[in-house]
DNA sequence: TTCGACTCGATTGTATACAAATCGCGCTCG
DNA sequence: CGAGCGCGATTTGTATACAATCGAGTCGAA
C-alpha cells in the first residue's frame, strides 16, 4: 500500500491567527481558551486537576474533544498530563520559573532594541492608550483584568515588530509567567508596575533601544524577586463555578 | 456537582526531557518522533500527506494514537491540519519562513553573547567535535545526517546556556527552518555552510560575543538569502517506505 | 497502635462504530 | 467540446464502550 498525494491547499494557514493552539475543531478551541483565560486569570490555581468528565459536562463536549484540547493546553506547558493520573494545571518549578523570566529577558530585550528603531508617533500613542487601561484596571481592582491587560501590554510591544512566530512565543511566555505568579507570588502586588511600563514607554518613545532594554530587564528582575519561590500548599476551586463564567464571556466574541 | 481537587505532584514534571513532545502515551511519542525525524530529514516532503489509516497501518497503533501524534505535531507547526481533509506536511508561507529566520536571529545572537561570556575550553571543545561529525556527514554525501548536524550544532551552542525554556524554542525553530529549506532550498549547498559554523565557534571562544553574533546574523541570512522563495511542484512519497525505516532507526534508543 | 497488603472505586487509555464532510469521477446540459 | 452538477467512495470528526491503571480505604497481623 503506498500513499500518494499532492498539495493543494499550500500556505493557507499562514492566514490564521498564529496565535491561536493547533487543535481539530471549533469546540475544542473554545474549551482551550476558556481554560487557558481561566488559569491566566488565576482564577484556576496551580495543580488544579482537570477532571475529563467534569469538563465534559460543563461544557456540553464528549470527553474525546475535552482530551483534545487538554492535550493542546499540556504542550503549551500550561497543563501538566500525569499518565493515568489525569490532567492537572501546571505547577512549575523553581528552575522553570528562572527560565521563563531568563527567557523573557532576553526575548523582549532583543524586541525592545527593534522596536525602539522603528515605532511612530502612532503607535508609541496605541501602547499610552493601553497603559492607561492597565491603571484603570489595577484602581479598580479588577485584577483578573490587570494581569491579562499586563501581558498585552508586553504583547502589543512584540505586534510593532510583525513576526507571528517571536510573537507567539512571547505569548507563550506570558501565560507561563502568569502561572509562575500564582504559584509563587505574594499578595497582589506581583502584577506588573504600572510605572515600569511607562518608563519603558517613553525610551521606546524616544528611540533609545537601549535604555529600553535595561529597563525591561529591571522590570523583569523586578518581578521575580518580589517572588516566595517557597513550595505552596494546595489549593481548592470548584471547577464549575470557576468555568462558566468564562465560558459565557467568551461566547460571544468568538468569531 | 463541585470537583475539589488537592495536587500532590508538584514539579515533578521538571525532570522531563523538557524538549519532547507533551503527548500522553509512549506509542504517540514514538510516532510523533518519527514523523518529525523523517520530515525534518527531507525524507518526507512539505505538502505530503499524512493520512491517519496509514500512519495507523504502519505503526501498527489505531487512528486514536496517530491523531494524538498528529495534533503534537501541528502544534510544533511542523504539520498542518485541514478540517476534515486531514493532516498534511507543513508547507510553510513565505511570510512564514522570513519570520521563523528573524526568530533565529534574534534568539541566537542574544545565545552567542551570553554563551561566548560564560563559555569554557571543555565546551569549545565539544563544539569542534560536533564540526568535525558535520564535515564527515558533509563529504560522505549523507544529507540527512548532515542536515540533523547542522541543527545540532545550533542546539549545542544553546544548550551551555542551561535555559530549557528558551532552548526548547530554538529546537522548534531549526526544526522549521528544516522545513522551509526543503521547501524553498535549491539543489544541496543549503544546508550550514561549515566554515561559517567554525568561523562562530572561534568567536565564541575567544569570548568574543559581538562578533559571534555577527557571524551568526551573516550565517542564517547566507542561508535565507540562498531560497528560491517561488511555489515549487509538489512532491508524491511512499509513506510506508519512508515511515518504516525511520521505526527501525529509532526503535532500540527509545529507552 | 501501626504497618502492610489487598480490594474496590474512580478515572484515564485505547479501540471501534457510526456520522459528517470532502473530493473525484462521470454524467448531463449548454 | 467544455462547464456544471450530483452521486459515490474515502477520509476525517465524534461519541461511546471496554480495558487498564492508579489511589484510597479497609482489613488483618505483628
Amino acid at each position: 500500500m503506498d500513499i500518494q498525494s499532492r498539495n493543494h491547499f499550500r500556505s493557507d494557514h499562514s492566514a490564521r491567527p498564529a496565535l491561536e493552539p493547533a487543535v481539530r475543531g471549533a469546540r475544542a478551541t473554545q474549551i482551550y481558551r476558556v481554560i487557558l483565560e481561566a488559569i491566566v486569570e488565576h482564577r484556576l490555581p496551580p495543580g488544579a486537576k482537570l477532571s475529563e468528565e467534569a469538563l465534559g459536562e460543563i461544557f456540553g463536549a464528549s470527553r474525546t474533544i475535552v482530551r483534545s484540547a487538554l492535550q493542546a493546553l499540556a504542550h503549551s506547558e500550561i497543563v501538566t498530563l500525569a499518565r493515568n493520573r489525569g490532567a492537572f494545571v501546571a505547577a512549575p518549578s523553581v528552575a522553570e520559573a528562572r527560565d521563563v523570566f531568563s527567557g523573557r529577558k532576553l526575548v523582549e530585550t532583543a524586541i525592545a532594541r527593534e522596536v525602539a528603531r522603528i515605532i511612530e508617533p502612532r503607535q508609541t500613542q496605541a501602547l499610552h492608550a493601553l497603559l492607561l487601561q492597565e491603571h484603570a484596571a489595577l484602581t479598580s481592582g479588577d485584577r483578573g483584568a490587570a494581569i491579562r491587560l499586563s501581558g498585552d501590554f508586553h504583547l502589543a510591544v512584540a505586534l510593532l515588530r510583525d513576526d507571528g512566530v517571536v510573537t507567539a512565543f512571547l505569548k507563550s511566555l506570558i501565560s507561563r509567567t502568569s502561572l509562575v505568579i500564582a504559584l509563587y507570588g505574594r499578595g497582589v502586588a506581583s502584577t506588573c508596575g504600572h510605572d515600569e511600563h511607562a518608563e519603558f514607554v517613553n525610551a521606546l518613545a524616544a528611540h533609545d533601544g537601549e535604555r529600553a532594554a535595561t529597563v525591561m530587564i529591571e522590570h523583569l528582575d523586578h518581578i521575580f524577586s518580589d517572588l516566595d519561590l517557597r513550595p505552596r500548599d494546595d489549593q481548592t476551586v470548584d471547577l464549575g463555578a470557576v468555568l462558566r463564567s468564562g465560558l459565557q464571556c467568551s461566547d460571544q466574541p468568538d468569531r
